[in-house]
DNA sequence: CAAAATTACTAAACGGTGTTTATTTTTAGA
DNA sequence: TCTAAAAATAAACACCGTTTAGTAATTTTG
């Protein structure tokens, strides 16, 4: 009687191909772009059976949100390697950035709209479980980074949120188009890459004088 | 023959009548719910009214974005009694989170939304002056800082991007609610603008150690 | 194996959106 | 008063997320 086990199975199966379609559609075309008739068309089924899958678009968009941060967390993988914390503390901060410019899309979709927290606050706290992680890692960084007697006298988490809110406030500025009106970066014709390369430039060199 | 002359009175007490609407409406219910049905009701016309007055839902939003700069700006005029530079940056890194904070709609609409950053790149860069006076404050008040000796060897423009990139993400995960979700802001039960208070007091603190 | 019951799916509708077009109403000038 | 221009709108178009009621397929049961 596998019958039960192999509708369960084509269940998942058909819960994929909506997100795995979402996804496509969403990378493609953003977020407002990606509508559930979209989806529909493209997997080949009526507006109405994804809703017999995801409870409404929300739900969708917490799928697709979930697998944005762990896109984020294996950005992160590769800083193991850097044994000192404030050179990783450093490359923590180039990897975010290169994660936020090379998928935009993504980013506005982890860390700007609002929708996906929403849906959150609707759910179990372990639901959150990905983002503390992404938090953790630049948190323990910095711990580390005061055992080995910098920034001393400064609070850890408030000195975490600060760098994260430095870092994505620079990276949303980016995305969202508003460098590239600052007059600055007109004058001078820099890209839009040049101005968040040198402003992160600036901040590795304030960084540096907190290390003392 | 005023006749023309009237017209022509009626004609922007009319679009002042349109934009009027809007914003009470936008302040009142968000961005999304402020539809063109919504002010075509509020103003008691027809819909295809709004039409004859504007080009399109964007034009309205970039009128509403002028008016939100000019009330930004408004929030750093008693700046000018700060005659320590020094003194006058930490206060208008205040201002701008007090801004934020009590018009988070307005504040999302100037530099989160990407609509009215679409709508100014079709327009004359003149459209854009409000903007680079918000930011001139702030560059200004950096090189000041730096004519009295603080913030050596570091480019002042760069420098206040680094400060305006860290305010603003500190106010826009504030806003969006992303703050909320960070572990330490659920165990500490802190609220948000806790957070926002005390990750800015230390920003404040790193930025004393700096004028040295 | 056929009938009943369950499951999977969808057509159609509801109320909403921004925007356009064709039409009607209002106004102004001769 | 009649006509031409201007202003306003009704209705439609093409979307959106979502719900409901009903159809088609599948599985279980007698």
């Amino acid at each position: 009687m596998g019958v039960k086990e192999r509708k369960e199975r084509d269940k998942v199966e058909m819960r994929d191909k909506i997100l795995q379609s979402a996804q496509q559609l969403f990378l493609a075309k953003g977020l407002d772009q990606t509508s559930i008739r979209n989806i529909a068309e493209a997997i080949e089924y009526s507006p109405a059976t994804i809703y017999l899958y995801f409870k409404d678009k929300n739900e969708i968009i917490h799928a697709l949100h979930l697998d944005g941060f762990r896109l984020l967390v294996r950005h992160f993988e590769p800083l193991v390697k850097f044994t000192d914390p404030f050179e990783r503390l450093i490359e923590m901060g180039n990897a975010y950035i290169k994660f936020a410019t090379t998928n935009p899309g993504v980013y506005e979709l982890l860390f700007v709209r609002t929708e996906p927290m929403e849906h959150v606050s609707n759910c179990l706290d372990e639901e959150w479980k990905e983002g503390d992680r992404a938090f953790d890692v630049l948190f323990q960084t910095v711990t580390q980074c005061q055992q080995s007697g910098h920034f001393k006298g400064l609070d850890t988490q408030n000195l975490s949120m600060m760098i994260w809110s430095f870092i994505h406030g620079l990276c949303s500025l980016g995305i969202s188009n508003h460098i590239a009106h600052v007059k600055e970066a007109r004058d001078k014709k820099l890209v839009v890459d040049a101005v968040m390369a040198s402003t992160y430039q600036t901040f590795q060199t304030v960084m540096e004088r907190l290390k003392a």
